[in-house]
DNA sequence: AGAACAACTTAGGAAACCTTCT
DNA sequence: AGAAGGTTTCCTAAGTTGTTCT
């Protein structure tokens, strides 16, 4: 039963338990300009190379020890991988402080990285992070005053071109936001579309106003938090310690008590200066209000007393909060700063967001995302146990070595699933099952195998499993969990955060979804040999779970959110990687980035839209191809369409359209029919302007069917040219605003006044008409249409009750007693107004069983959680819910709320 | 310029869990 | 209590995008 089992035993942990008392925190400053090149991954390389398994040293970067000490991976570290108090809750943990931003590998040799930061006063490093990144980010960027302007048009030329208008104040890097509220009229552009087509229209200009002059920039570097700390001998760690212990004073008690584990022992000794974090949990709802709609970077500057106290210089102290049990959530959070020290800084908000002039032009990542990261590596499914079921090969029964039974377990068990209808997959498996087996082995065909006894076997096994009392499931659970814990979290800068996927992948035979060229094929266990961990330099390197073996890599790089990967086994090209949950603040962060920067287009999209439209007639093949997609995707939402390999299922997005996927419909219809993401079916006739019509048909024409639509295109292409629209716009940004301001408006244009129920019947209208214009589908399940039956039963059932009941009335008035029964008893004698009332709700019961029947039926191919969990600005829906008194948590489960901590105290008026 | 590499987001289905009905 | 059905979470595949290499 290998694979069944393995991941049955290993799937069921579920977290979560502490959730609740813990405090969402958010510490850390938005990160966002990208940083230099220089800081970019330094090490790219030390991945490809050892196939040995040997882990390097890691070195110190402070120019302290370089010297090799080569880790045992394996040995070593083990009595400070984990500080078990951490484990628990609080949030708060002192970390030392790491100091150097940029990753080195463990395996090279020591020399001191060179910081560049270090170089910088760290007023300098503050504003770089604060300010300037902003501006090579731009797309959340939103300039508050225009009097910050200046600069350089360089990075943004063109889209600042686009913006109504250019002059006005508003820098070029950012957008501003007064300038497009008169955009919106004019858009002779606008198409005229079909229902799930249309292309979003902005809203009226007074919400546009609000929003936006209370927006401010919507990012924030994160380098905040890198500011580095010099760094000092054992004095200094001392010294520090202290104020350590000064600090846990302040800490609720709780904290205190937990708070100092052993982490910061064992972080090794040579420390910079510390800095403690800590986190606490507000109560009090002071300032939210106006915070809105500020970036959560604003709001944690704004806590006064960060900047107040002395002592904050070293301490980050995170407020948390938590979700009230009123149903309307506040979350309030307020950040560390280890940067106060430069108070010029922030005089105010506009000072602290203000852009400054000196911005580095930079890149896109690379930056910064963590100071000190802890966590304890990943746990790996258990070893195989063989059950000694044989399979029979030509009726008579084989044996099979360990590791061959295992391979045929994972076969066995898949004997209800489609994939045992295809070819492909029967080959791939044979093929590596095959190599398992060895080529004499006794068994040469896959036809002549009954896997019979070891599906039946485990059958019964999953039976046993089923039987099991509740209290037995309890305490298998508990137990896992047990030994899950301490790889569920992560300390990232001193907060404690889940880690999002910490369990390796079993081993199993792949499931690829549609065609896949790959599917069956045997998917390897991992070892720890096959990962590499990223880790805080000052962190113990997680202890290896499994005896006697070693990670593949440390690697110490702090440019990147991964905690671990390996190579998938199925394509050796690609990676898997093990990240924070969602409920991260580093994902958080990154989240609230998209939805700004999608917020952004709305700022853009008029003129974009003109351009295109321009372009459609274009004479230059590759304008007019770029104008064509550059409409489907703004009007259809469609996904940009990468290159794919010849080994992976044959799909499409935009970009790679055949012309087979299109047909057009006279006079001006597109019909579109191809396997998008997943290969999951897109069928969609939209009307279309005429000369997109005319532009598709010149595309086609002289093509075959297979061949592609737009031949001069690729996404980096089309990327490109969008970025010079508006600065960070690619493709998947017009999904999301498409999205979120089409709630947007369903929600504010269809909400009534009317009962919690019904308001989120509307809510959940828009969101499904969000789902269709996504294509986000979901399979019907098996037993729907036997479903709908049952109901269609029940409402006759009623149906019939109503009759009787209308009868029984009758009769009533006549003071004649009621009819009997159909089984022959005779019933109770009621009034006329107690049949009048039955009948009223018998009616109502039909109807509302109408209503979920129409429903489900609606809804049965149609996934709506795909769009809350990515499309939908969470702000949208929060808002909603405190403008029309709908408790959050109607709307949001309990990850979601998780998820979006980051959104719960927006205003009441926020629109998209 | 385009391929390769890397890192991160988005996606549907399965499994687990919770609620309602019988 | 157990079945049925709905909802949420887990799992991992399949996308997009950005950077670096050739």
């Amino acid at each position: 039963m290998a694979q069944p089992n393995l991941s049955k035993k290993f799937d069921d942990y579920d977290d979560d338990d502490d959730d609740d008392d813990q405090p969402i925190t958010f510490k850390r400053f938005a990160k966002k300009s990208p940083l230099h090149s220089e800081v970019k991954k330094a090490t790219s390389n030390s991945h490809g190379g050892q196939s040995n398994g040997k882990i390097t040293d890691v070195h110190s970067s402070n120019g302290q020890t370089s010297k090799p000490s080569p880790m045992k991976p394996c040995a070593g570290i083990a009595k400070q991988s984990n500080s078990p108090s951490l484990g628990d809750k609080p949030n708060i943990v002192n970390v030392k402080n790491e100091t150097k931003p940029i990753e080195h590998s463990s395996k090279g040799y020591c020399e001191d990285s060179e910081d560049d930061d270090d170089d910088k006063p760290l007023s300098s490093k503050w504003k770089i992070k604060s300010n300037h990144d902003n501006k090579v980010v731009a797309p959340v960027v939103i300039k508050k005053s225009s009097q910050d302007s200046d600069d350089d048009d360089d990075d943004v030329p063109l889209s600042a071109k686009f913006l109504r208008k250019p002059n006005s104040r508003t820098s070029d890097k950012k957008p501003v936001s007064k300038v497009q509220k008169e955009r919106q009229n004019g858009s002779s552009t606008s198409s005229k579309q079909q229902k799930s087509s249309t292309l979003p229209v902005k809203r009226e200009l007074e919400n546009c106003d609000s929003v936006h002059s209370s927006v401010k920039k919507s990012k924030v570097s994160d380098s905040a938090a890198s500011i580095k700390t010099k760094q000092v001998s054992v004095k200094c760690e001392l010294k520090a310690k202290e104020e350590e212990d000064d600090d846990d004073d302040k800490l609720p008690i709780s904290h205190s008590s937990v708070k100092k584990p052993k982490v910061s022992d064992s972080a090794g000794s040579i420390k910079t200066k510390q800095v403690s974090v800590k986190c606490e949990i507000k109560a009090k709802e002071e300032e939210d209000d106006d915070d809105d709609e500020l970036p959560i970077s604003h709001r944690f500057k704004k806590s006064p007393k960060l900047t107040d106290k002395p002592s904050s210089t070293k301490k980050i102290s995170t407020k948390v909060t938590k979700v009230n049990k009123s149903g309307s959530t506040s979350f309030k959070k307020q950040t560390k700063s280890k940067q106060t020290k430069n108070k010029s800084k922030r005089s105010g908000r506009d000072s602290e967001y203000s852009i400054s002039s000196t911005l580095l032009p930079s890149s896109g990542d690379g930056q910064k995302k963590w100071t000190t990261l802890v966590h304890n590596g990943v746990i790996f499914p258990p070893p195989y146990q063989p059950h000694g079921v044989k399979i029979l090969y030509k009726g008579k029964p084989v044996d099979l070595t360990p590791e061959q039974e295992e391979v045929a377990t994972m076969y066995a068990v898949m004997r209800d699933t489609d994939y045992m209808q295809k070819d492909k997959f029967k080959e791939n498996f044979w093929n590596d099952w095959r190599e398992v087996l060895g080529r004499k082995h006794v068994i040469q065909n896959l036809k002549d195998c009954d896997f019979t006894p070891i599906y039946d076997w485990h059958e019964i096994e999953k039976e046993k499993k089923k039987q099991m009392t509740t209290e037995e499931k309890k305490a298998l659970k508990e137990e896992k969990m047990k030994q899950e814990e301490k790889y569920t979290w992560a300390i990232v800068d001193g907060v404690k955060e889940k880690v999002g996927n910490f369990r390796v992948e079993p081993p199993g035979l792949f499931r690829g979804r549609g065609e896949h060229p790959k599917m069956g094929k045997l998917k390897k266990r991992i070892h720890p040999s096959d990962i590499t961990i990223n880790i805080g330099k000052d962190a113990p390197i997680p202890e290896c779970p499994i005896p006697g073996e070693c990670w593949k890599d440390i690697r110490h790089d702090n440019t990147v959110t991964w905690l671990c990967y390996w190579n998938d086994p199925i394509n050796s090209k690609l990676f898997k990687y093990v990240f924070l949950a969602a409920s991260s603040s580093l994902k958080g962060q990154s989240d609230k980035e998209k939805y700004e920067k999608a917020r952004l287009l709305k700022d853009y999209i008029e003129n974009i839209r003109a351009a295109y439209t321009k372009d459609f007639t274009s004479k230059d093949i590759t304008k007019q191809q770029i104008a064509v997609a550059t409409y489907l995707i703004d009007k259809l939402a469609l996904r940009a369409g990468n290159e794919k390999d010849d080994d992976e299922a044959d799909t499409v997005g935009c970009c790679t359209l055949k012309v087979e996927n299109v047909t057009r419909e006279a006079p001006n219809k597109l019909m579109f029919n191809f396997l998008g993401k997943d290969s999951i079916k897109y069928e969609n006739t939209v009307e279309v302007e005429l000369p997109v019509y005319n532009a598709i048909l010149k595309f086609q024409k002289d093509k075959s069917p297979g061949e592609s639509l737009f031949d001069m295109l690729d996404t980096n292409k089309l990327n490109t040219h969008l970025k010079e629209l508006m600065p960070g716009l690619t493709a998947k940004v017009f999904r999301t605003f498409n999205a979120s301001i089409t709630l947007d408006d369903k929600l504010n244009k269809d909400t009534k006044d009317g009962d919690v129920a019904e308001k989120i019947v509307v809510y959940n209208h828009a969101n499904k008409e969000v789902a269709i214009i996504c294509n986000h589908q979901r399979s019907v399940s098996k037993s729907h249409s036997q479903q709908m039956t049952k109901l269609n039963e029940k409402i006759d059932e009623l149906q019939a009750d109503l009759k009787e009941l209308k009868v029984d009335l009758d009769r009533a008035r006549k003071g004649k007693p009621p009819t009997k029964s159909s089984d022959g008893k005779s019933k109770r004698n009621l009034t006329p107004e107690a049949l009048e009332k039955k009948i009223t709700q018998t009616n109502a019961k039909i109807e509302k069983m109408q209503r979920d029947m129409r429903t489900k039926e609606d809804l049965k191919t149609v996934a709506l959680g795909t769009s809350k969990i990515n499309y939908l600005d969470p702000r949208i829906t929060v808002a909603w819910c405190k403008r029309h008194e709908v408790p959050i948590e109607k709307m949001f489960t309990k990850s979601l709320l998780a998820k979006f901590a980051w959104a719960m105290d927006v205003d009441p008026d926020f629109r998209f």
